[in-house]
DNA sequence: CGTCCGTTTGATACATTTCAATAACGGTGG
DNA sequence: CCACCGTTATTGAAATGTATCAAACGGACG
């Protein structure tokens, strides 16, 4: 489809906002204000206060929980368009940090959840059921696949929520991919050569990933 | 054990002040009519509309996505007090089946969605959002934890749903504890005989387990 | 041009799975 | 109450996928 790179981009860059249409909520638009995180900079920490809910409108961020001897599990990446920081309770379960670096919008909790909006509240709510979606297939991909199938759905996956071009620029690096995907960096590195391999993808750079043959990638995902 | 890189440890934490109320929703118990299931019959189906919601009176529920060759992963089981069905979208997005023989309340999602109680809404939320923290949880077990440390938060866990006796009587078989935990059905049983043999637990006939040594059961999730 | 950090590659170790057999339960009928 | 059976669980031995340990590579940058 789309030119290989000669060249691996500089650093990562803006990543297009996915062109399916997302529940927008209006509001944080209106009362947010602009924070901006530079790389590997915390957003919230757990255990902090869950008092704002954020928007990207630049960059990735990352959201994850850890073990008590280290171990960190990410939960989800976000890109611009998504909102995140809802919590269900009053204090933060996980952690998020800027993957590289970010720009959103902040507007406080309570704001939202008193907005005379009627529907506000819908669309909450519908932004939560979204993010229970994608973590229910997060957990299919954990528990019940294999290495291969878990470094091609996620493929597929950042694919279609960057606005699927084929070409995915990376965001991320392969430690936070390994995090994502429960497995380790050296794993994730010899599955993208298999697969580069295989000619299911072309890697150029270490952050830039051409679906060469989509169809049989998502084949791969059983 | 996945020891992939090492990040600083989250300073120690509280132990869960995790007395949450179950968020209640009286109206399904208003609206709903009873639904019984015998068990291994299946409640909805992947795919389907996910016109009904659902309160657990009575036994036990297990949700769950299957891949194209038959594997399983469940996302998540239901008991008494818990509502389960609501979706994202407008079909189900897992299969729900019953465990046991159960009993249910069914309420049209619909009348949920509209009802003109104020709290309704938001207490539909929460329930929404309790499910995403479980789900989130259930993720860093299933990326980030060992076999052992996988049976040991899943006993933890269930006894604290069930009311903790520092008894489980198990509702469900060892091939359901495998498909929640990403593991086989064999070493679910290994490591079952494992912490019985290093006194955590006692297992008595197949379906009963008593914790011995809760604290540091606790201990061993890390 | 040399250093540094992230990545790739290689060799080996290990946890969990797989395959196979045995054992324990739980219900049924004699 | 006991013997039988099918089902579910346990145990064992071997295979396998992924982790671990260790080293080399490569691009980015001063």
């Amino acid at each position: 489809m789309s030119m290989s790179h000669t060249f691996a981009a500089p650093e990562p860059r803006v990543m297009f906002p996915r062109t399916v249409a997302r529940p927008s909520v209006e509001i944080i638009r209106m009362v947010g204000a602009t924070v901006k995180k530079s790389r590997d900079q915390e957003i919230f920490g757990e255990g902090e206060p869950a008092d704002r809910v954020f928007q990207v409108l630049k960059g990735v961020v990352r959201c994850f929980k850890l073990l008590s001897d280290g171990r960190r599990q990410i939960c989800d990446f976000y890109v611009p368009g998504d909102i995140f920081g809802l919590e269900p309770g009053l204090d933060r379960r996980a952690t998020a940090e800027a993957v590289s670096d970010v720009v959103l919008l902040a507007a406080p909790r309570a704001t939202l959840m008193e907005s005379s909006d009627p529907d506000a509240a819908r669309r909450l709510w519908a932004l939560a059921m979204a993010d229970l979606r994608r973590s229910q297939d997060h957990t299919l991909t954990l528990g019940r696949r294999s290495a291969t199938e878990r470094v091609a759905s996620f493929l597929v996956d950042l694919a279609e929520r960057l606005g699927d071009t084929g070409h995915v620029e990376l965001p991320i690096s392969r430690q936070d991919m390994a995090d994502y995907l429960g497995l380790t960096i050296e794993t994730v590195s010899r599955t993208l050569t298999q697969l580069q391999a295989s000619g299911h993808i072309a890697l150029s750079g270490r952050r830039s990933i051409d679906l060469r043959r989509p169809a049989a990638l998502a084949e791969l995902c059983a």
